[in-house]
RNA sequence: GGUCCAUUCGUCUAUCGGUUAGGACGCAAGAUUUUCAUUCUUGAAAGAGGGGUUCGACUCCCCUAUGGACUACCA
């Protein structure tokens, strides 16, 4: 086991933070801990038009509520600092000039626009390759504006060797003269993201695999300036199904793709952790739901996929279900409160019994309010709800059963729900009925829906008494 | 258009030449439960197509098809 593992997060702070990122994030911080080795976080904010205020807030919240903590970063230091990029500009600018210098890149002084005229010419952005020393003096002197952009050889190939999908070749002349350093001074990611895991010493480069076709010019870079390549380690794209069954980049109209969305939509952070990890990672074996530790213990590179990945809301539903149902009753009432809160005093005394019966037939805690806002308010439904062939139950029987429940339940003072079902499961052995019979009629008449959480006892027992009468000489009526 | 990559049930995946191709979500049926849910049992459901290599291919090679990514002074 090799101890100076270092890898890394470079995200930019351009808003949310989108689950392909924040898995790259986690499959970075797994191996990093699996291994004893450091994960670090760098911003990456070379790109001044496409700056958010507040974004890098966001990603440091995201990976405290993830559980993925760094070891360095803008927030914490490092030996290796500033982590981020525009704090860093005139190194990247020093590494540029020195490629000028060695051959390995030139300045081109053509404009955005000359350059879109030019576009369906070939080598349309390579004019100032062939430059003189004296030309490049006269344009510098001028102070026109340049970019620095990268010299690719024109004949030959590059070969580069990628942990998951394993050696590419590419021929060079299909590689264009990427720009290193923009006309404002700042760096290009292409060439940012070089130099910085160089300086940074990382030792495994993880990324989506949308670079993988820029990979050729990156090993070039290295070579170039005369620096080791890090292991490169790409990864498979998640994608999102359209309502046309069509499939794409995952994006907004397939459904939150943001972390924070996510969470707002009632998914706890550590199912989003353990859903992200199985897409594109497979532990071999039959396993499915990890806490973040299990996580490290169980994350292998061997492990990760080459295809993409299609994010499934459903089974995504299901590991958050599987996750909330891990919960103690006490951190599960906790965390599902909030959610409860439309209405008074009333729900906080049963509190503790509603979460209990919750807990077990939630997907996302979002659908709380739903769930129970028949407890609030009988909401008018429709009377063949009382037709259940299953139950034996009837318009006439549920009216009978009604009646007679009236009757019995009239004189009781204790009304809690094990005196009722004790009272009730007499009642029903005492007239030779089923009990689900019996059930079936009186847990409609109090919730007027077919499926509640609890059954017709404990929301009788929620409600009380008085509610509960009203509810049932409601139903009476609506028998009549 | 060009380049690169990918292709096992609807979806996530296991299989690293020899398996009745396994698991999970979802779906269907059944059991349990006072309903629903939970839990349990069972079922339907896959190697894109065509060529090779091999005693033997899901697995290796080639072609085709399909899908995706890249092709920015964005990352």
């Amino acid at each position: 086991m090799n101890k100076n593992i270092r890898t890394r997060f470079a995200p930019s702070p351009t808003g949310s933070m989108h689950i392909g990122n924040l898995r790259t994030a986690l499959y970075a911080f797994l191996f990093a801990r699996a291994h004893q080795g450091r994960f670090i976080l760098r911003i990456e904010d070379t790109d001044q038009e496409r700056y958010v205020d507040g974004a890098t807030q966001v990603i440091y919240n995201t990976l405290k509520i993830a559980g993925l903590t760094h070891d360095e970063g803008p927030d914490i230091g490092g030996d290796y600092g500033p982590y981020i990029q525009s704090e860093r500009k005139n190194i990247y600018r020093k590494y540029a000039e020195e490629l000028v210098q060695t051959g390995a890149a030139y300045y081109c002084f053509c404009s955005k626009e000359t350059l879109e005229q030019t576009k369906t010419e070939e080598g349309y952005n390579r004019r100032c390759r062939s430059l003189s020393e004296e030309e490049i003096h006269q344009n510098l002197v001028a102070g026109k504006p340049y970019v620095i952009r990268q010299k690719m050889p024109v004949e030959g190939k590059t070969t580069f060797f990628d942990t998951v999908f394993g050696e590419i070749t590419v021929e060079n002349n299909l590689l264009d003269d990427q720009i290193l350093l923009k006309s404002d001074g700042f760096p290009t990611y292409n060439f940012a993201n070089v130099v910085d895991d160089h300086l940074m010493q990382i030792t495994h480069v993880m990324r989506g695999s949308e670079y993988l076709s820029s990979n050729p010019k990156y090993l070039l870079l290295y070579q170039a300036l005369g620096w080791n390549t890090p292991e490169w380690i790409h990864l498979p794209l998640i994608l999102g199904k359209n309502a046309d069954g069509t499939v794409s980049k995952l994006s907004k109209r397939q459904g939150a793709t943001g972390f924070q969305e996510l969470i707002e939509e009632g998914y706890l952070p550590e199912a989003i952790v353990n859903y992200i990890a199985l897409l594109g990672w497979s532990p071999k074996n039959d396993r499915e739901i990890f806490s973040l530790p299990e996580l490290i213990e169980s994350f292998t590179i061997q492990g990760i996929n080459k295809s993409p990945a299609i994010f499934d809301y459903q089974k995504l539903d299901w590991i958050n279900s599987q996750h909330i149902q891990q919960l103690t009753a006490g951190q599960f009432a906790a965390l599902a409160f909030p959610y409860s809160q439309t209405a008074g005093t009333f729900l906080e005394n049963h509190w503790n019994n509603l979460a209990g019966l919750l807990q077990s037939r939630l997907h996302r805690l979002t659908q709380i309010p739903e769930m129970i806002a028949f407890l609030y308010e009988l909401k008018p439904y429709d009377p063949e709800l009382f037709v259940h062939p299953k139950n034996k139950s009837t318009k006439e029987s549920s009216l009978q059963w009604i009646n007679a429940i009236l009757d019995l339940l009239q004189p009781l003072e204790d009304w809690t729900a094990e005196t009722l079902k004790d009272m009730l499961s007499r009642f029903s052995e005492a007239h030779n009925l089923k009990f689900g019979q019996l059930m079936w009629p009186l847990r409609i008449a109090v919730s007027g829906l077919a499926v509640t959480p609890g059954g017709g006892i404990e929301i009788m027992a929620m409600i009380g008494k008085e509610e509960t009468f009203r509810r049932l000489i409601y139903a009476k009526r609506l028998l009549n």
